[in-house]
RNA sequence: GGCAGGUUGCCCGAGUGGCCAAAGGGAUCUGACUGUAAAUCAGACGGCAACGCCUUCAGAGGUUCGAAUCCUCUACCUGCCA
């Protein structure tokens, strides 16, 4: 995976204090205090760490907010320790909808892997300040249950911990004692990070808030030690909703969940409202930079200058520069004005294999077609699209839903452009 | 332990024997406008070999020409009283 421009690779004096610039970009929405962090972060490198549990194959955008704001501690000066959770991703930490499914040890091991691999990607493991990949597991599966009930457990007040608002939500619906126990765990990590490495600073999502300083509280108790948390804040759609978390799924990281093509189209439909912050929040162009991009939208919206711009630097960060411009060219020739019959064949192939292609016979019709390539649910819904003139043929609209694709004007002898909508568009190829 | 009520489509929620694939709202999809944005207005929204057929109203069984609606049992939930 190739490492690409917009993704800093030397760390830069910094001119700024790193907690200013985490400030404008609005990436802390809760810090323990605020003067004792800043003092930690101008006094000298500070080793901080931010966990990653195995609960799926792939880290999804939410998991990337955090190795990024990762990556820019580290471009500050600052050492990370990344860690995965292959003992944590074995408990699940409590979630407000219910109970967690347990995945098994040997599914967990597998994702620890995937993941390690993954988040090696973001941050430099280079310098004075290279990264450290540590796994929970190494030393929770060392401990026995008495030294933990009495060296960890004791500084965990259970009323404070039926306070928090995670495990008081969770007490109507039911939460096993396996989810109520998790932020021991974490807090747990902390200590041993802070007594290993020296850590004293610990990053999470706002959702890890209590996580965060159950930590150091658990590092104030037991050892003494002074240690920081901030949390980044949830990330959100205009409509108030999660951001990454569509009706179609996840937004993954790793190709195989979601292509490069499909990851870039999720930025690129990002809202006018909002994208300003994704700017700011998810890539590394200077602060100044965002807004004197914000102002050129204002002039020309139309352009969707911003939108471009954040889907063009993160699916490099993500996916690498090349992967970023074939999803740009393919989005281009599919989105362009121009005809698709003057793409050349190989640039058409190009385009629809990124957006994805489905193979049919010579008997398909349209409504077979948009089937296979997953645009519709099913036949009924194909149907409806084609009556709700939502169905596109090579940029025509479709109204007889058992027409042939053979029978279209494909583009090259066999390919045809499949659009549902305005946005949804897959490919088809004719085989005779 | 006793008494009362509840479990409906993706979510919320109406429906208490036929006119029910099931009101209404939300979400979602599509159209119009535009910019692969938002807002607004309109339509759609179980499936299929589709003027018909099939599968759905917690699960199983029963009554009936006919059930989401009535009866029995099971599971889960909510009040009130011990």
């Amino acid at each position: 995976m190739a490492r690409s421009d917009p993704y800093p690779r030397t760390l830069e004096t910094p001119v700024t204090h790193v907690l200013d610039d985490l400030d404008a970009r609005g990436l802390v929405a809760h810090a323990t205090d605020r003067d004792a962090l800043r003092d930690a972060l101008s006094s000298g490198p500070v080793t901080y760490y931010v966990g990653f549990d195995p609960t799926a194959p792939s880290l999804h955008v939410g998991n990337l907010l955090q190795v990024l704001t990762a990556r820019r501690l580290q471009l500050a000066g600052h050492k990370p320790l990344i860690l995965v959770g292959g003992s944590t991703g074995l408990i699940g930490d409590p979630k407000q909808s219910g109970e967690r499914t347990m995945n098994s040890k040997e599914t967990v091991a597998a994702w620890v892997e995937r993941i390690r691999d993954q988040v090696s990607r973001f941050v430099s493991f280079e310098g004075d300040n290279a990264a450290v990949l540590v796994n929970n597991l190494d030393w929770t599966s060392q401990i026995n249950t008495i030294d933990f009930l009495r060296d960890i457990g004791k500084h965990f007040p259970i009323n404070r911990m039926l306070a928090r608002d995670v495990v008081s939500n969770r007490l109507e619906s039911g939460i096993s004692y396996t989810e109520f126990s998790y932020v021991l765990l974490q807090s747990l990590d902390f200590l041993e990070l802070y007594r290993r490495h020296g850590c004293v600073l610990q990053t999470g999502g706002s959702d890890q808030w209590g996580n965060l300083t159950a930590g150091v509280e658990l590092i104030r108790r037991a050892d003494g030690g002074k240690a920081h948390a901030f949390a980044t804040p949830l990330i959100t759609k205009a409509d108030g909703t999660k951001f990454g978390k569509t009706e179609s799924g996840t937004i993954w990281l790793d190709p195989e969940l979601m292509s490069p093509y499909a990851f870039h189209q999720s930025w690129i439909q990002a809202e006018d409202s909002k994208v300003g912050e994704y700017l700011k929040q998810f890539t590394f162009l200077g602060v100044e930079e965002v807004d004197q991009l914000m102002a050129e939208h204002a002039q020309a919206p139309g352009r969707r200058a911003p939108q471009r711009r954040l889907a063009h630097e993160l699916t490099s960060i993500v996916h690498g520069t090349p992967e970023a411009e074939a999803a740009e060219l393919a989005a281009t020739a599919l989105f362009g004005r121009g005809e698709l019959g003057d793409l050349p064949e190989a640039t058409l192939a190009a385009a629809l294999t990124e957006a994805g292609v489905a193979d049919v016979g010579p008997d398909s019709t349209v409504t077979d077609a948009l089937v296979a390539t997953g645009l519709v649910d099913s036949r009924s819904a194909a149907r409806r699209a084609i009556a709700d003139g939502g169905a596109y043929v090579n940029n025509e609209r479709v109204s007889d839903p058992e027409a042939l694709v053979a029978e279209a004007n494909l583009l090259h002898n066999s390919w045809a452009v499949l659009r549902r909508g305005k946005r949804q568009i897959a490919g088809v190829k004719l085989h005779r």
